[in-house]
DNA sequence: AAACTTGGTTTTGTATATAAAACCATTTTT
DNA sequence: AAAAATGGTTTTATATACAAAACCAAGTTT
């Protein structure tokens, strides 16, 4: 690293804040002087900087954990890629078409979390709210993130000792070899679909978003009724591809 | 503040990634500069500084967004007290006996911050991830912490020439009016409800954690769709406050 | 209760981070 | 294509953040 244009000031801050991370509100000033070897004068006035932006709170007791206004920061950088925005963009001019609501994802161990969603006007929609969780095995979104894996990785990811598939609806996979059958043909066919398997009464299309590797870093659905669907099944999965390939790299 | 012991640098640190936030993918080191009126030189080795520690990223076109870093400790912010702890262990538990999801959360200016939540296994569920944030007023979670402040605090915090309420659902309150008689009735009775005020089809109940010294400092809810709030309406009620009491000192 | 710890607060001299200006590589204008 | 502007990088002088030590208030020890 340049070793000329660092700021010190915030290299501690940043040390600071990750010890007080780690052992959150047993740290005093005196602890952290002696761990990270920074002059309790220095301390002090790191500290007291660090509690009035409200990064840091002091307990009674005197000791620390991390503030507000980090967690409002985090939070902000976890909305931040770029591929939020293009989402936004492109999601609303599908859904304008299709009068349906598109969501992004991305894959967490076994579940999706849900990172944005454009929603249509429809008298009922599914609670995707950004921050969601479902079980990745249940959902096409999961489905079409777990074909990228390879058949190791899914047995890593649902080891045979494990308790079994949590089923949302009569419609969910039960097994590990259901589920490898059914990647196989997601990845295939490039999509994969959900009809009715985390929620009865909606069905669902994904498609995967690929970085410039290629690699799946998220992806994107459409969710709608059973009503909808059967009309619209086929422009949904147009769609979703469509949109997953302007999302990609 | 007291203005001796202040350490520039990481105000700086701060004023930075908060313009950064406001405009992720928007601003070159010429714009941080000039609207932050932080010499160009200066804001050189800042930025330098704050990316190396992984708190921004630089794009393609020089511009910033935060970072990971930043991310990865906002998280940990909200994993922090051992009110934590306590909830995450008596929550499990009334979960249990519920078969409802259970949220923690703090007050913070006019929004509700969500902090944890014990999630129960029902097919659809609320988005109250914890970094979330909804308006005090629509929630059962604030107006129950709102009801700590006295009415010249309310006056305060929702000047009468500020912006009207932003209304979630036909059901959430839009006056000032109707949000401090609503708290004199939650003031009374020792809890608030939601009835489809956040989200339609969603209710919840909410009741207050105090410190030693009475005050509010969090809250914690129950919430569950329409057809299971007929039915454990009542008991959900009991459950929270009994959650409340326990976490309170 | 006097002496000793412990841990937070002040003071002061010095090391260093920052502002200003010069610099340079690209891009835009004429 | 020369001139001007834009925006990132370097240099240098100075303002200021930090380390060390002294200080003080509370709590322990004997």
């Amino acid at each position: 690293m340049d070793d000329k244009y660092r700021v010190p000031a915030i290299e501690r801050a940043h040390l600071i804040l990750k010890e007080i991370s780690q052992h959150p509100g047993k740290l005093k000033l005196i602890d952290l002087s002696r761990t990270l070897a920074i002059n309790k004068s220095s301390m002090y006035s790191l500290l007291l900087t660090l509690e009035n932006l409200g990064w840091v709170e002091k307990e009674t007791g005197e000791t620390y954990r991390l503030g507000r206004e980090l967690s409002r920061l985090g939070h902000a950088a976890f909305q931040r890629s770029n591929l939020n925005e293009t989402f936004h963009k492109e999601a609303s001019l599908a859904k304008l078409r299709l009068g349906e609501s598109f969501q992004l994802a991305k894959l967490d161990g076994r579940e999706v979390l849900y990172i944005a969603k454009e929603e249509a006007l429809t008298p009922v929609r599914l609670a995707s709210e950004p921050g969601m969780r479902l079980p990745a095995h249940a959902t096409a979104l999961g489905k079409v993130m777990l074909a990228d894996l390879s058949n190791d990785d899914i047995d890593a990811l649902y080891p045979a000792d494990q308790e079994p598939f949590s089923h949302l609806t009569v419609n969910s996979m039960t097994t590990v070899q259901a589920l490898k059958l059914s990647l196989e043909q997601i990845r295939e066919q490039g999509y994969a679909l959900d009809l009715e398997e985390a929620v009865i009464g909606f069905s669902c299309a994904a498609a995967p978003i690929r970085n410039a590797q290629g690699q799946v870093i998220a992806a994107v659905s459409c969710s709608m009724m059973l009503p909808q669907w059967e009309q619209k099944k086929q422009s949904c999965i147009e769609e979703v591809c469509k949109l997953a390939h302007q999302l990609s790299d």
